[in-house]
DNA sequence: CCAGTGCTGCTACCC
DNA sequence: GCAGCACTGG
């Protein structure tokens, strides 16, 4: 096994050999694009064991569960599943949620507690909000949620919070005096509903930590070697936790790539990366700067926009791959050309280069563009598969049968026993509901509480609602003993059919309710995987707790793999994409506006993250990339007028080929000229300095003159060719750009259908749709 | 209490 | 373009 390794690891580059060789002490791992940073992190941590360090006392965050899930598989081919399985490994969330299950006691928690997804938050904020008798216009909940993220992942705790005169008063002037109440009422039901949301996953673990002295050196002593992926993305919170559990034995190993920091807008701190060597005493860095990934014009454009950012490490990527083709510069007319435009090109290469659909990918910047790209691929029947957006366990019948096994689990859980109580209707509405939570508070109670006591406690609720709250809570008792000795399958099963939640979906009838229902039978049968994977556990308590944790940490990604999955085009925004890799990447809406994002545009800091944006999805590609633009696109249902990408200029135009709308097949010809946008429209005043528009008054420079007649040449290229193949014998020499000389065996099919296999001299027999493959007859 | 209707405001991003 | 919410009449 050992000898195994090490051949494993003679096959790394000099620059990835230390990191993955260098025992202990601090090191740092600036891993550029695609330069094998997985590989290292995975042949370290099989070193370190192979060097008889304890697999139990290796501590690997990731920054997905997905992740984490790969990086062990791959340790368990290295070293064996049974040593792997014990590493701890996972993303900071769930790793930390297992802890302060264990230890939850200590900080008054139940070690059942709830994990408040972001819409449970914003319930709960939002009735907070409303019982407080504030303006919900003022007090915006998803403003108010995210600004007590901030506090939190700050660790600046309600307390801190009144200490700070600062704070209190940037709330004060943007009008929300209130804040800290708001901050208050939410922490303390949080805590009385057993509940914590994903920053108190962070939050409380950092208290534990820092309260408890003896816990801590527990898990620094258990942790001897730390590693941290992805930890340009780290915020505040995440840091200090990390801090305190490598103090001891500051075996601690970061890995990351600065340029690719994208999530600063919810709490990450680039400065983490940046400053980590101040941090520890003789910290050892490394720099990955080989890609494997890409070919030399994708790294190259992907450097000079880099290039752009100020704030950044010093780092040289390159790759010894080919030159490969330039990125091509699309611009489409509307959004649902743009789609058309990329289903074509997805299409042809599908086609003509023989690719799978899962060799493509699209990226965009936020999840509304889908639209546009779904309709397009769906009229060419090209499979796709779209992440992100509205997880499984989001939408509304998973979360309301989730909410009854939440609530048997911790009836305290106040944000689920709210979705459920009437839930099928059974005659308990708002006004009950609103009597219940006040007097829940007069007689500190929990809300489940004073239901069960609804008839004797003076609040208001007359004797027929009072014995449909108990009927209610009788439903709930019965699931709770049921749950002492079911499993998690079980229990869930009995829950859809005590309640008649799917018998009354069936009544309905509807298509909506129809695939309500099958979504429910998917849960089902989700949580019946998970329970047969639990068999070996003798003892089940627990274990519908666990499947909970599983779900609310759970992602989009962690469902994958599905047979019916394989072989599709992948659509997601751009943040998904990150450490996912592609051969043909598509990039889509490159415009102001948009990309960047207006949010992002008052801070250079702002800018420089939406450019690293840019950055990681050009990186994502191996052998090609696509840029595309339009000219006005649909938002919130009006058409509105859009100009090219600032960003688009800013790559170096040499691995630029800039295409304008392809007469033949999609577009109507539109503007000869120019590129550079709206010549033809009537536009509306330019008010960005920086943006395309406001050049096209000027004489064109002499590069946009270049550009220009490139254009023009390729564009004749293009309407030349489908005319001139109209009619094509058999037997007649023909030459493809890519695959050379060959001759027509075969034609079939009419009109755009129409196909010619041809057996080339070097690549051998293809059958290409004449619509798209650029052959030139050689006389 | 509840179902239906009309209005609003939003749409970065993830654990 | 739609989801989520508030309002209203039964």
């Amino acid at each position: 096994m050992k000898k195994d390794l090490f051949a494993y690891i003679n096959t790394l580059n000099e620059a990835q050999k230390n990191p993955t060789l260098h025992k202990d002490g601090p090191l740092i791992v600036i891993a550029g694009a695609g330069s094998g940073k997985t590989r290292v992190l995975t042949y370290r941590i099989a070193y370190l064991m192979s060097q008889g360090i304890d697999s139990f006392s290796i501590l690997a965050l990731t920054f997905t569960n997905k992740a984490a899930r790969e990086m062990k598989s791959r340790i368990a081919d290295l070293v064996g599943d049974g040593e792997a399985k014990n590493l701890w490994m996972g993303t900071f969330h769930s790793i930390f949620a297992r802890i302060l299950r264990s230890e939850a006691d200590k900080l008054g928690y139940p070690s059942n507690f709830t994990i408040y997804d972001t819409q449970d938050s914003d319930r709960l904020i939002s009735s907070i909000i409303k019982e407080m008798g504030l303006e919900k216009d003022v007090y915006k909940t998803k403003q108010v949620r995210s600004r007590i993220s901030t506090f939190k992942n700050s660790l600046i705790t309600v307390r801190a919070y009144y200490n700070d005169s600062n704070l209190q008063e940037s709330d004060s002037m943007s009008r929300r005096p209130k804040m800290g109440e708001i901050y208050k009422e939410y922490v303390d039901r949080c805590f009385k509903a057993g509940a914590m949301d994903f920053d108190d996953l962070l939050l409380r673990t950092n208290e534990l930590l820092n309260r408890f002295p003896d816990v801590l050196a527990k898990y620094q002593d258990r942790f001897r070697y730390i590693l941290v992926d992805e930890y340009q993305d780290t915020n505040h919170s995440q840091y200090l936790i990390v801090r305190a559990l490598s103090d001891k034995f500051q075996n601690i190993c970061v890995v990351g790539d600065d340029a690719q920091s994208i999530y600063a807008f919810r709490g990450a701190n680039i400065n983490n990366i940046l400053n980590f060597q101040k941090d520890y005493d003789n910290v050892a860095m490394y720099r990955l700067e080989q890609n494997y990934r890409s070919t030399q014009n994708i790294v190259n454009a992907a450097n000079s926009i880099i290039n752009h950012n100020e704030t950044k490490l010093d780092k040289k990527v390159w790759t010894a791959n080919g030159v490969g083709s330039k990125i091509k510069v699309q611009r489409c007319p509307t959004d649902s050309d743009e789609g058309r435009h990329v289903a074509a090109s997805i299409f042809d290469f599908n086609l003509t280069d023989q690719r799978m659909y899962t060799d493509f990918a699209i990226l965009y910047r936020t999840n509304a563009q889908s639209r546009a790209m779904e309709d397009a691929l769906r009229k060419r029947n090209i499979p796709y598969k779209i992440f992100g957006g509205l997880s499984f366990y989001q939408r509304k019948e998973i979360k309301d049968v989730l909410a009854y096994l939440r609530v048997i689990v911790n009836p305290k859980d106040e944000e689920s026993l709210k979705r459920i109580i009437n839930y099928p209707a059974r005659g308990i509405g708002q006004t009950t509901i609103n009597k219940l939570v006040v007097g829940a508070k007069q007689n500190e109670l929990s809300l489940f509480q004073t239901a069960e006591r609804a008839a004797s406690l003076d609040i208001g609720i007359n004797s027929g609602t009072a014995s449909k709250l108990e009927q209610f809570v009788i439903l709930i008792k019965s699931l709770q003993i049921f749950n002492e000795t079911a499993n998690a399958f079980e229990i869930a099963d009995e829950v859809t059919k005590k309640t008649k939640i799917v018998s009354a979906l069936k009544k309905d009838g509807t298509p909506e309710g129809v695939s309500k229902i099958e979504n429910i039978e998917e849960l089902l049968n989700g949580i019946q995987d998970f329970t047969e994977g639990q068999k070996e556990i003798a003892d089940m308590t627990g274990a519908l707790t666990e499947f909970l944790e599983d779900v609310a940490l759970a992602t989009d990604f962690d469902n994958e793999n599905k047979s019916e999955d394989i072989n599709r085009v992948s659509l997601m925004t751009i943040h998904l994409a990150k450490g996912l890799e592609f051969p043909y990447v598509y990039i889509v809406g490159m415009e102001e506006d948009l990309f960047p994002s207006p949010m992002n545009l008052d801070s250079r800091s702002g800018l420089e993250e939406e450019r690293r944006l840019l950055y990681v999805a050009i990186t994502r590609a191996e052998e090609r990339a696509f840029l595309s633009y339009t000219q006005s696109r649909y938002r919130w249902g009006k058409l509105n007028s859009s100009e090219p990408s600032r960003f688009i200029e800013e790559i170096d135009e040499q691995y630029l080929d800039h295409q304008i709308p392809k007469s033949d097949y999609e577009f109507k010809p539109l503007i000869n000229k120019s590129i550079f946008g709206n010549v033809d429209q009537p536009k509306k005043q330019s008010k960005k300095p920086n943006s395309w528009d406001g050049k096209t008054n000027k004489s064109p420079t002499p590069t946009q003159l270049k550009k220009l007649r490139k254009i023009e040449s390729e564009n004749k290229v293009t309407s030349s060719s489908p005319e001139s193949l109209i009619a094509l014998p058999i037997g007649t020499q023909v030459e493809h750009q890519r695959f050379g000389k060959g001759v027509v065996t075969e034609v079939d099919g009419v009109g755009n259908d129409k196909k010619a296999t041809i057996n080339f001299k070097e690549s051998g027999e293809k059958k290409l749709l004449l619509r798209f493959a650029k052959l030139k007859i050689i006389e």
